[in-house]
DNA sequence: GAATGTTGTCCGAAATATCGGACTTGCCGT
DNA sequence: ACGGCAAGTCCGATATTTCGGACAACATTC
């Protein structure tokens, strides 16, 4: 294999598996363009063939017509292929066309640029939390984005105040036991992740340090709707060793921007 | 027609015309997708099916498939359909894997946010013009993004520096004889067009005021590659009455920006 | 330089996705 | 209340797309 890739799953087709190996070529896109999500890095055609279980044949029809429409692009000239321009130009038509989406790109640029530290704007989708706008501060000490990946919610400082409407019990059956278990083999205990989710909400805020990383913090404030559930977060990911005077005034600023995307109590 | 949509071309399927309508359902997903770039607004079903020569039974069950993979979204509740996250997921990875798209991204953004106008950066595809990042200025007097929507080389300050590398017979047989007619009706000479660009390459940036839109002027200065090609050019897009003084310092924020985005000399 | 593996193309067969049209439901104006 | 129109679902037939496998062109290894 002359590249790193691992099979991930041998995903089968989607959705339902058919009885034979045969699919329908949008079904065996959409399998494709996740794989490359997933992997976020171009990646040779025989690879997708086999990562994906789709036949090659099938994959380099299907490849010509997307690099046709831009929607992929071969890259290098070492026969990798990858994301293409039109991805981005629906990609920015999506977050044009969502209200708080919009205004959320307009808070994290300013706080990235105020502070010079990356900020986020974060959402949960089903039980899992996930990066939905990223600007990388001068800093850029984390080179790869992670929008669009999902990550277990008490990985995260956000996950913390994302769940604040459920009550414990809710909470505990909402997330998977196994998202408990950080990268690093450590567990996060469940008394402590309901504590913290309560101390924030008394807060306004939350902080966590060395969660997936050993030398981040992550400062995070709810953005809440109408009936005061936390829909999203705004949030900071600084080095650990940043001065309690500096985070201090970075989350007033967070709690700022917060308030002014959060629905006017 | 309960939407104002009108019938653009009765689009030919993609490719070659089949004799009957029958295609495949990769190449009415991609028609649907460039359809909805084109609208740039969600849009109801029925109207997919009418404007795009897809027959409507069809449209209703690639919908069912893209959104359950999140590519689209069902709107407002009124039945249209418009992109969703998958995209900007996608889009978001292409643009951290373009090399001088990210570093553009960083330069846009910081041009807006110091000067408080809007701030693109510009590329061409084929014979045409498009924005590739555009950061809203806090003014933000154009709503809607043109992000990824062709526009023809000389309705553009950009396009006076995009085409500096040819010789001007190949850049009158390089764009459309249709592209010099203004949307207002009025035509852009083209010794006229030819004179900008010999200025623009002189001064190293380039003005234009009133071209597309009246009461708007633009600046962009050219990022040019190791043979000193014009590759791409940065530009702030600001109201005509801006004062002189402060579109200078505009221009000199523009040109060093440009610089740093440039193959060293 | 033979053996082995990888990339990409091509082809015919068969399984099936697309399509047309019928049908239901709901909305609107008269 | 009624007729007309649009939205959305469903179903069977057939034109077409997917798939497997063969093949050629290169690259790599021993």
């Amino acid at each position: 294999m002359a590249n790193g890739v691992m099979a991930e799953k041998k995903a089968p087709a989607r959705g339902e598996e058919r009885a034979n190996g045969r699919a329908r070529g949008i079904d065996r896109v959409i399998a494709l363009m996740e794989h490359l999500h997933r992997l976020r890095t171009p990646t040779r055609i025989a690879d997708i063939a086999r990562d994906t279980g789709t036949p090659r044949s099938t994959v380099y029809e299907l490849v010509n017509t997307l690099v046709e429409a831009r929607w992929l692009e071969l890259r290098d000239d070492d026969g990798t292929v990858y994301f293409g321009p039109a991805m981005h130009y629906y990609g920015s038509d999506y977050l044009d066309s969502v209200d708080l989406i919009r205004k959320a790109r307009v808070e994290v640029a300013h706080l990235a640029e105020m502070s010079g530290e990356t900020s986020q704007f974060c959402m949960l989708e089903g039980d899992k939390y996930l990066v939905v706008l990223n600007e990388p501060g001068r800093r850029m000490f984390r080179i790869s984005s992670e929008i669009g990946i999902k990550v277990p919610i008490p990985w995260t400082a956000s996950g913390r105040l994302l769940v604040d409407h459920l009550k414990p019990d809710e909470i505990l059956s909402f997330i998977p036991d196994e998202d408990f278990l950080l990268p690093d083999g450590r567990r996060i205990a469940r008394d402590e992740f309901l504590h913290d989710i309560g101390q924030a909400r008394e807060n306004g805020y939350v902080r966590t340090t060395a969660l997936v990383d050993r030398f981040t913090t992550c400062l995070a404030a709810p953005v809440r709707d109408a009936s005061r559930q936390c829909i999203a977060t705004i949030c900071f990911v600084i080095p650990a060793d940043t001065g309690e005077a500096e985070q201090k005034s970075m989350i007033d600023l967070l709690i700022a921007s917060a308030e002014k995307l959060s629905v006017p109590r």
